[in-house]
DNA sequence: CACTAAGTATGAGAAATCTCACACTAGGAG
DNA sequence: CTCCTAGTGTGAGATTTCTCATACTTAGTG
């Protein structure tokens, strides 16, 4: 983690994400503006971070570590968002881990000396609220597809909507990890899928052969969104 | 759902749980007894809420339904807590089910006379950020472990849990729904601990027969809690 | 009393998923 | 250029979990 003193660019981040709409009057001016490259932890499993961080360019994943050393890879961070907000609410919980993924720019604001500004500022209050009961949503659903569905459904589902101008070009790795599968299985699932015609590879990644095959696949998947 | 009359049972039930901190002056007062049977649903599937639930007695559900017919049960409601509050928050958001499983009573504020006047009540608002944080901790410990961990090592760590006085009791049906597996295979698992000398059935139910086996299973699931 | 719904229980076979082992490739670091 | 790491790819076998079918018990209901 490095602090960037360059305040034109942290003015411009900060129009950018509307920051200071998130906050009371006066606050958002202290935020200062971090960088955290590739692999590095933005909140570390079990030590409490020094800020509260809003990203505004990069990406993130927020992992909970098991005790038999599998991580389970839970939401991805994309801007913009809170990070680190679980912990300012509550200086007794166990931080998840959070880990970069492209390089990430936060606004960030030093807990200890505004941790009780914050507390009570309603915009503030009402702006985490929001945000927290999105992410929550979206982690249940996750987790419930993870359950409910099998691999082939929710990889094509993912497939889908990953692809782009008709190719499958996604990190084999990071993808078991967000669909809660083993490499192995996810390759095996893929290598039925190139086997049944669903995907063709050539030396640019994976060609979408039959579209319609997929969709059938992905569709129970999809259609519990609403 | 039947609204109560009884204020004096109202009016105990609001001391009981400390209702009336949770917001700014003057609002709890405004709140409505209800009950509901079990089996009734709190908060049914896609459909908005008319109310703001704080439960006070009783016990439910939150479930996630997915389009090919499948329940994951994600959460215990257990009093006290919020129900419906992120449909409170975010008119847009799909309510899940929130279904009683014992006889529950709710303190309950009409939405839409104070929406507006909660979501600018500091008190409430921080009140349900530290509510949401904490559920959204459980509910990915819940699903990283569902992830995680193989049903044996879950179901010890549950029936050292849930057992009373060396017996385990509880509703197979319930606890495979909770454990996010089939009935089937819940019970497969309780015979194998049978066969293994580590439960024993009698009249009374399911005797812990060898708690230091369960004990070793379960370590790895408990010692991702700290 | 007969009927129904929920919970309990068991069998058999299939499917989904995991672990371990091994091999190959491409890119960055020294 | 060589080493090392991350990512890719494949095989074999074991384990976990699911589906379907079927049966018995119990509490509640008309």
């Amino acid at each position: 983690m490095e602090k960037i003193d360059d305040d034109d660019l942290k003015q411009q981040l900060m129009t950018q994400c509307h920051f200071e709409s998130l906050f009371g009057p006066k606050l958002a001016q202290h935020a200062e503006l971090l960088h955290f490259k590739t692999q590095e932890y933005i909140v570390e499993n079990g030590i409490q971070p020094e800020y509260l961080f809003y990203l505004v360019k990069g990406k993130a994943k927020l992992y909970d570590s098991l005790a038999n050393g599998k991580d389970t890879l839970i939401d991805f961070f994309t801007p913009p968002c809170f990070i680190g907000e679980m912990e300012l609410l509550d200086a007794q919980s166990e931080p998840f881990s959070v880990q970069v993924i492209d390089d990430c720019y936060c606004l960030a604001l030093p807990v200890r000396k505004y941790r009780s500004q914050l507390l009570s500022d309603p915009t503030f209050l009402q702006n985490v609220c929001i945000y927290l009961s999105h992410k929550n949503a979206r982690n249940i659903k996750t987790a419930s597809r993870n359950q409910g569905f099998t691999l082939s459904q929710r990889l094509a589902a993912f497939i889908l909507l990953t692809a782009h101008n008709g190719y499958y070009n996604e990190k084999h790795t990071q993808v078991a990890e967000y669909l809660g599968v083993s490499y192995r299985h996810l390759l095996f699932v893929i290598a039925d899928f190139v086997k049944a015609g669903y995907l063709q590879k050539d030396q640019r990644g994976y060609q979408i052969a039959d579209q319609k095959a997929l969709q059938r696949l992905a569709w129970e998947v999809n259609s519990s969104d609403n």
